[in-house]
DNA sequence: GTGAAAGCGCTAACAG
DNA sequence: CTGTTAGCGCTTTCAC
């Protein structure tokens, strides 16, 4: 099947190279007839316009780039970024926008990936993933013009588009919903400081408790970095200041917790309650099933794709924000039915 | 930053434009004297070349896809996904080509994303995993005469270049290594019976025992589907037959067993020994450490995109063929060390 | 409604 | 070693 070029169509169905190029695109100026003549020679070719040459005349791609920063080889345990791949690259589909991917590994990735990225040709706009504070990748982007969303709160507060969970008020629903169930000592194991997500989700918790009068205990916060491990570390860290219940910023270090707790000889949630974070489909979950906070991933990457296509089509101002709600899954690991009996 | 092109950097070095292209292309004929000027204009002025233009001129566009088959919403549990993701990623980054993913979940997304693939100016060439039998994306591939790898054995023995591990002789030795532990009755939980692994771990599995003269009992083996449940339901079918080990084409599909044998009342490896395949990493995993054999995901994802790069540039004939081999990790399940005592 | 013509920004012979 | 000249395959005014 030797490519076959808009010009090939043109002659082939005795018109010209432009009323080709109109029915391709679905202008509306065309004759029924011509538009169905042509249409067939396309079918009955196979012919596929060339998306180089489309792009050069159009400066449009129909790609779109997905960054992932920092993606050292420990990113793709958490459940979370394969799914805001597939969430994004459904979503692309959906919209006949192709998706580039692009992992930042190193500060060489940085320098190899960015030039490819900002520079038009390749990518109609990107979405990037927040990633820690001090990180430039993003303020380069913004400088360089291109149609940007940015996937969570940047830690900078740019004038950029972006969208996010509330973290904020998810935590903050966890944790009430761990104070009305009675609970006491409430602690938390939170996601590292530099991150926008741990830092929202602590400041939930914080302003849960402060808005029941309750006195914040820093023994009972500990940092994580949402790997199992930290989650186990955490919790060990924890148990002496006797804690009755936990939220943890992410599903998987609630499970370290919960391993922790266990090997403490203690139970869940009978000794401690644990609340997680996330409800993302893990591959094997030990334990009593986790209460926690549902995270619509794949709203959530609709709707960046969503956002960054309304910015490439008109315009980065003003910057768009949206902010989704999540959903307290309540199961056995809150004693939530334990307490009800 | 305006975007520049190759006529402005000339213009400001005072060459012409085929000595831009020549240095930016590293090509051996230019001067030193030039070609440090060009250069430094380049840095100076942050250019950068119109990657569309540069395509369309060079029938190159220096990215490949990745196609994976459908993805339907489970298949970002299995961990192996992301790993050949990460992989892939980065040997693009290794090699300087940028990646387009292509999640295939239905027939529709096949005939959206059929045409963006196979029409070259976008992808120098694809990357397509092998899904099930029957799958016709592959043969359309072939036909379209894109430059194709093949990451897994492809069901239809094509002409076509892939690369895989040798899923039948690391099955062979995880269960040569149950017998030379004296188990007696060794099961095994294997793959869908329409996908290439499933179909080659079990040749292994039953080429291991046919060797020393053991016959097969057809109710040692079971059929799972890689996902937990399916390994947990496998095991439950199994117990009936008192087996005394048990070889999982896949971690997961391990662990779940490995619940199942736990609720059953017994212990692994004590009772049951438990021998899987992967080896990639598990957010948690609860029990014994897996006995397990290790797939070489990194080495297995840069040997796709060499073979496809030396096809891009070197055609498509003869086929590649590479086989990885794979390495027994022995840890606890099988209880080599109990045994040992 | 349709065609002609001028690029989009770059590469790649071909001269010199 | 360097510049000139054609395109690559498509979109997009602008006439008709």
């Amino acid at each position: 099947m030797p490519d076959l070029t808009l010009e090939d169509i043109a002659r082939l169905s005795g018109v010209s190279r432009s009323t080709v190029s109109r029915v391709v695109n679905e202008h509306p100026n065309v004759s029924e007839g011509v538009r169905e003549r042509v249409l067939d020679t396309i079918k009955s070719t196979g012919y596929h316009p060339n998306v180089a040459a489309r792009s050069l005349a159009s400066h449009r791609s129909w790609m779109i780039g997905l960054l992932l920063p920092h993606s050292v080889s420990s990113i793709f345990i958490d459940p979370y970024f394969p799914q805001l791949i597939q969430g994004i690259a459904q979503a692309c589909n959906q919209r006949d926008y192709s998706l580039g991917l692009f992992l930042i590994g190193s500060r060489e990735d940085e320098e190899k990936i960015f030039p490819r990225v900002s520079r038009r040709g390749m990518l109609d706009g990107v979405v990037v993933q927040t990633g820690h504070h001090g990180e430039p990748l993003i303020d380069r982007l913004i400088e360089s013009m291109i149609p940007l969303v940015v996937a969570g709160r940047p830690n900078s507060s740019e004038k950029v588009s972006y969208v996010d969970i509330d973290n904020v008020n998810a935590a903050y629903n966890a944790v009430s919903h761990l104070i009305r169930l009675g609970y006491k000592r409430i602690a938390t194991i939170t996601g590292p400081a530099e991150s926008t997500v741990g830092i929202d989700r602590k400041e939930g918790y914080r302003r849960a408790l402060a808005e029941r009068g309750r006195t914040i205990d820093p023994s009972l916060t500990v940092e994580g970095d949402f790997t199992e491990t930290s989650g186990y570390y955490a919790m060990n860290a924890l148990l002496p200041s006797h804690p009755d219940a936990v939220f943890a910023a992410s599903d998987i270090m609630a499970y370290g917790a919960m391993r922790a707790v266990r090997e403490a000889g203690h139970k869940v949630p009978d000794d401690i309650a644990l609340v997680g974070f996330d409800d993302l489909p893990l591959p094997n979950s030990p334990g009593p099933p986790l209460t926690t906070v549902r995270q619509p991933v794949m709203q959530f990457s609709t709707s960046a794709v969503e956002v960054l296509i309304d910015i490439i089509e008109n315009g980065a101002d003003p910057p768009r924000r949206v902010l989704m709600t999540t959903e307290l899954i309540v199961r056995e690991s809150c004693g939530a039915y334990l307490r009800h009996k």
